[in-house]
DNA sequence: TTTAAAGGATAAAACGTTTTACCAATATGT
DNA sequence: ACATATTGGTAAAACGTTTTATCCTTTAAA
């Protein structure tokens, strides 16, 4: 069996107390003397407290759970990379969930987390989250009683943190960014259109086409599910449709448009440029390597993780919500409009 | 506070006892009135146990740690993926730990998870982790009398379980599909040398080289870190050396020959024909496709935990180790050998 | 000399469970 | 009528900690 605080009493001729108090460096009136022994038996022993033990007691756990959706997508896989990098240089444990987009195991996973007394939650919602689904969770999590962060997608209710980018920003840049190279008929690959993270980046894809005069046409949106498939999709669906730029709202779409207009002979970015968003990692590598809107990932991993920390352990916040800048980063599939460049069906 | 046992005793009018008895479905003689009305009370409350209080009497968790290098790169993500799928089908936690391919933290989460009284452990080495390191890990486990599995990467050490691929058998087909392509001069972008695994796949190389009776030739040898730049910093090496197919020991390093050769205007597989291993994620929708060796690797991560939680519950062990067969990937990377195409520097 | 304060350490309760051993009341067999 | 089973249930210990209140000495102050 491990060592407990016992056999190092023991060993050491002291009371559990005593021990405890020392190792912990509580205030109190243990000699000096005394205290060096603690720690030498302590550490001839190889004590390590029973994390189980403290935190019965202390109702603190200093774990926290992350639900995501699917953690081979790599945009969630830089998240918890950012969120446990934080974890650890904090002392803290993480505990992974994955939902599988399944909302139904959102709730599980909530349940299951509370009933090992994980001392907060780090979410992101998986795709089928309606309003309605949401409502579920935050009721879920209120009466556990349970702090949480939300990251990227979540819905306006009160007493919710949430770490996110600036959406609406993000969509108006890769936006700015088409027309100026001067396409007029830019396509749109939306996520779900019940999502809000989606719906912003089409309210500023509104905002940016309305400043350069150009009507709204609905022909030109496709909603997609953020999945890579969405991608090919969509250009089965828009192709014959007039349009020179193609705005995936997310990296993976984009791949998926790529290899879509691919498979039907033509090219990125002469015939056609596409923008993406989030920057994932393969985005760099690809032989056409893709323009897109980047999301500070990793930092925003940690940024929820120490907003968490702090709601747990009541410290001051500064703002209950932290909201990132996008960043435009232009690369090889984007290019200025040429006019003969217009689409056909092969 | 969450509801307890005790409140469940309380409202009930029973006591502590018979609730744990009839919620744990244990044998024993209470009436199916009593039963009844212990559910009910129950379900009214809400009550889930405290799994701390569970885990410190019984002895058991539930709970296992998983210790890998980098959850961002999409090998592991696969394998966490498969594992998580695995621990939730089985009710199982899992406690996530990134090492950053630094061994120091190895045996630093080791502990920690030991302190966090984790059942097993599914532990993939970091790349820095010579027989020496290891030895230390292993040690640590067995000194703290836990259960683990490796995968992947492991040295022969007695009663430790790994589940992996045949990878003398993988660096063997890999190489013969080369040959049968009909290229001679053939490239190896191998993982550090101290790696069993990187040496058997070096040995799969030689043997089929041996059969094709062509000469082993050390400066077609380049020893990578598994990471994307060990692949372009192979191309500067290679280049100006006489092959006409590279052999990378994982898709990683594949996909950065790739990048390296067409940076030098070179065309895969045009001038030179490119396999890689794994088949991770990426490398089917690559412009180019790779043709590659496939790991099954969620299926892998299932097996590891499977093998795991029999060991933890001391069910009869089939096979120690698990080996998976390889399993050749055809792509567009590679294509038969022209006299034509050696490769110059540009 | 008595009282108060300081110094050094500990006993015991508590956290929320599971489990073992036991108890009381009723029914059964002789 | 008595011993014995059976039925239905509970008290209390244990898990490994932290923390509060308390205790005994010794020293300082009155």
């Amino acid at each position: 069996m491990r060592t407990t605080i016992k056999d190092v009493a023991a060993k050491a001729n002291l009371s559990v107390t005593t021990v405890s108090l020392v190792l912990n460096n509580k205030p109190s009136k243990i000699s000096q003397k005394t205290k060096e022994l603690v720690f030498k038996t302590a550490k001839e022993l190889h004590y390590r407290p029973n994390q189980l033990a403290v935190g019965l007691i202390k109702k603190r756990t200093k774990t926290i759970g992350l639900i995501l959706s699917d953690i081979r997508n790599n945009f969630f896989s830089s998240l918890a990379k950012g969120i446990e990098d934080e974890c650890r240089r904090k002392g803290w444990t993480l505990i992974l969930c994955n939902t599988s987009d399944n909302h139904q195991r959102d709730i599980e996973y909530i349940n299951v987390l509370a009933s090992k007394s994980v001392d907060g939650i780090l979410y992101c919602m998986s795709i089928d989250s309606t309003l309605e689904n949401f409502q579920k969770s935050y009721d879920l999590l209120g009466s556990l009683n349970l702090p949480f962060v939300m990251i990227d997608r979540s819905y306006p209710v009160p007493n919710r943190a949430i770490v996110r980018l600036d959406h609406i920003k993000g969509g108006y840049m890769a936006t700015r960014h088409l027309l100026e190279l001067g396409h007029k008929r830019i396509a749109c690959i939306t996520g779900p259109n019940y999502l809000e993270d989606s719906r912003d980046r089409l309210t500023g894809y509104k905002k940016a086409i309305k400043e350069a005069d150009i009507a709204f046409d609905e022909s030109l949106i496709f909603e997609g599910g953020y999945d890579i498939n969405s991608g090919t999709r969509a250009v089965d669906d828009l192709l014959g449709k007039d349009f020179s730029a193609v705005f995936a709202f997310n990296d993976m779409m984009a791949y998926g448009v790529c290899m879509g207009l691919r498979a039907h002979g033509l090219q990125v970015p002469a015939d056609i440029s596409v923008i993406g968003y989030d920057d994932i990692f393969l985005s760099e590598i690809l032989e056409v390597p893709l323009t897109t809107i980047k999301q500070p990932i990793g930092l925003m991993g940690r940024a929820a993780t120490q907003k968490l920390i702090s709601i747990i352990e009541r410290e001051p916040l500064g703002e209950k919500n932290t909201i990132f800048e996008p960043e435009l980063i232009v690369r090889k599939s984007t290019a200025a409009y040429q006019k003969a460049a217009a689409p056909s069906r092969t």
